[in-house]
DNA sequence: TGTTGTAACTTGCATATTTAAAGTTACTAT
DNA sequence: ATAGTAACTTTAAATATGCAAGTTACAACA
């Protein structure tokens, strides 16, 4: 049997158009990059957590926001391999882990101040910086959103 | 007939859960309420298209990044009900619409420019606003662009 | 008069993603 | 032996996306 189209070759290796183009970009505009990555509605949450110290799966999980658990697995996974965030195991026996911003995670300051300022100046009834802190952070204990705080 | 649960009124009203919930707020979150609007892969690539000076719609459709025209459509509107870009029909017979961005549209500036230095910085092979604008403008003529260029 | 062209959308449908809920694995604690 | 917890995975239904084709309202040309 000889493959004659592209699209033989494709349905052979059972990869479907997302998968394929999954690493192509769209363009070479760094705002459709970007997007890529941290374009849908849970990620930067997660990012957010990230910056105001929580590390762990069930603390992600525990924000007000209530992100699916499998959405968040994928976000992880995502961010994971984009270098923004690293996974670290803290504990054998049981096994755990714990995420963490990178430096290039962390350079992601500047995009969240950019929204959190238009957020509480176009929508009301949002809270700000200091008071996220206080309700992300288990008990307002050990915070590095600090970091966010400039 | 007696009206006895607010699910009989919901059906009534032909309203899903997600019309519902549609203005209800995951929580006080800017980043959180921010993401509500624009937290998907192509909002915010129209709002870089108006911000280099593109105004109708089939401007918008004629970007690299190939948006589909009823997302276009859709985000069109969600922008608009928003109060970030403005609506106006500039020609009668045949009607014939601009879309402009408001002040508060203006004003996600801050967001786009911190997007793009974070992209410049980590993602290889993205090109610089400058290029982004001959990209975007119809042969770089008469871009407002300049507003996001500072 | 009829044909072609264009802007600004809308509609239909297949596929992909999201959501909510339940299940899994590997342990510790009682 | 039973219950509890962290960190996920799986499933199925609802919703959103992507692509193509269709619609409306005109203008311009032959």
């Amino acid at each position: 049997m000889q493959v004659t189209s592209f699209c033989a070759i494709v349905s052979i290796m059972k990869v479907t158009h997302s998968q394929l183009s999954k690493d192509a970009k769209r363009s070479s505009c760094p705002i459709a990059c970007v997007l890529d990555i941290l374009g849908d509605k849970w990620t930067l949450i997660v990012v957010r957590d990230l910056f105001f110290g929580k590390t762990t799966y069930s603390e992600f999980l525990a924000s007000e926001e209530n992100i699916p658990t499998n959405l968040l697995a994928e976000r992880l996974k995502r961010l994971t391999s984009a270098g923004v965030v690293e996974r670290i195991q803290y504990q054998d026996r049981p096994k755990r882990y714990a995420y963490h911003l990178t430096e290039k995670g962390q350079d992601l300051h500047h995009v969240l101040v950019a929204l959190v300022g238009w957020g509480n100046k176009y929508i009301p009834e949002t809270i700000s910086l200091k008071e996220i802190e206080k309700r992300v952070t288990i008990g307002g204990s050990d915070s590095k959103g600090d970091d966010l705080l400039k």
